[in-house]
DNA sequence: GCCAAAGCTGACCATATGGTCAAGAATCAA
DNA sequence: TTGATTCTTGACCATATGGTCAGCTTTGGC
């Protein structure tokens, strides 16, 4: 038995804490470059600043670290599906979805390449969650989206390639950074060039697909002057 | 010497070419699948048909297999980068572009990946790629891009954020398509399906950027009815 | 200070890795 | 048929892999 039990999830003593901190954190950097089969426990550990049967100590086996990684990354993105009705202003969702989609990729791009690493090499683990899970809420992002056509807000695109569309384009600047800097010859991008990609994407997206203020639809059809 | 030297570049006689052209092949699939690390020559071979010393009698290094692999890759990817001039109609470019970016994720699947996976990685392979010809690339269309704009073609966006946007839109369906198949509850997508995404692609592209037909800008600016 | 629990880790193991090599088999122009 | 070139491959090697374990040290509540 250990001390006290408390509710909240992250058990452990503060020793176990750090030294799975500092493993997982290493370990999302070495698994998102190389892959899971590419990925050796002792990379792992040197770049935890650990021997290896100390990583192996905590987490048990290669496979329960990578499965452990992948659910924190999956955690990190169902907080933000966030719920939506279709009574939202479709310009101000899909605009906050792209934002937080790119600002996800930017402040864990680890994790982003992780997962597209899992994804490319056929989703061995992920499977069960993408056509559950996952599937689910993109159909009840679709039925939204499909309200929207229907009420005249937005043009009747297949909402499924338009969250793909708008997945890719985000996910783009964490999983091919490497060709990002290369071809814009910058080290790293800015805070300010995310901001402007978000707008551009944005931009981009809300007018391809025609989307329309609420406001506006009230003013009558005759108009077809935007903005 | 072998036979009669002809100019061409494939050499090698028959046996040669056959059994090269197996390990390619089955070497796509697996470094696609696995990384360059994950991937093994032992699988390599299996998926060949052929005993591993024979793998690496044809190819003499893991390594050597890799990079041929690449710039395999990367000769269709260059194939495909034909020229545009700012006199041509923008909308027929990017359609075009976006049409043939799309097939060729269709068609080389594991080669799109194979590249994914490298970028992933860091791209420690292709850096110079990235950085020299290809760099070159984007920047002539770059500037094409942004003469359309100054003559109103099309509106003033970040032609670099552009290309990006087209690239990791169509590459998706490749790279992601263990996702893709996930959601939609699909064993595979169908021609008509690609042929719809393209339409949907360009469709949100070209009214997202504003693109106009050239015909339709010495009609003067009064109208500004679409289509 | 006591002692059980937790933490730590070098030595070790079976297996898989990329790569070499030598010796034989098939091919082919002459 | 000959002789040289290409092809084929099992045996082998040094190294790296994921994982185990026994025995050590440290920690922290009492």
């Amino acid at each position: 038995m250990a001390k006290a039990d408390n509710g909240s999830e992250p058990e452990g003593g503060a020793i176990r804490r750090r030294n799975e901190q500092a493993i997982l954190e290493a370990a999302e950097r070495v698994f998102a470059r190389h892959g899971y089969r590419g990925a050796s426990v002792q990379e792992i550990a040197e770049q935890a600043g650990l021997p290896k049967s100390n990583v192996l100590y905590y987490m048990g086996s290669k496979r329960k670290l990578y499965v452990r990684l992948l659910e924190r990354v999956m955690e990190r993105w169902n907080a933000m599906l966030d719920d939506i009705s279709a009574d939202d202003d479709p310009a101000e969702v899909l605009s906050a979805f792209i934002r937080s989609k790119m600002w996800m990729s930017r402040r864990h791009p680890e994790g982003s390449r992780l997962f597209a690493s899992e994804i490319i090499g056929g989703a061995p683990f992920l499977q069960e969650y993408l056509s559950g899970e996952l599937r689910n809420w993109v159909h009840s992002r679709a039925t939204v989206f499909r309200q929207w056509a229907e009420r005249g807000l937005m043009d009747p695109v297949d909402p499924v390639w338009l969250i793909f569309l708008i997945w890719s384009s985000t996910q783009h600047y964490a999983d091919f950074e490497a060709q990002v800097r290369g071809i814009t010859g910058r080290k790293a991008l800015s805070d300010e060039d995310i901001e402007r990609i978000t707008e551009f994407l944005t931009r981009v997206v809300i007018k391809g697909c025609g989307v329309k203020h609420p406001a506006d639809l009230a003013a009558g059809e005759a108009s077809l002057t935007e903005r």
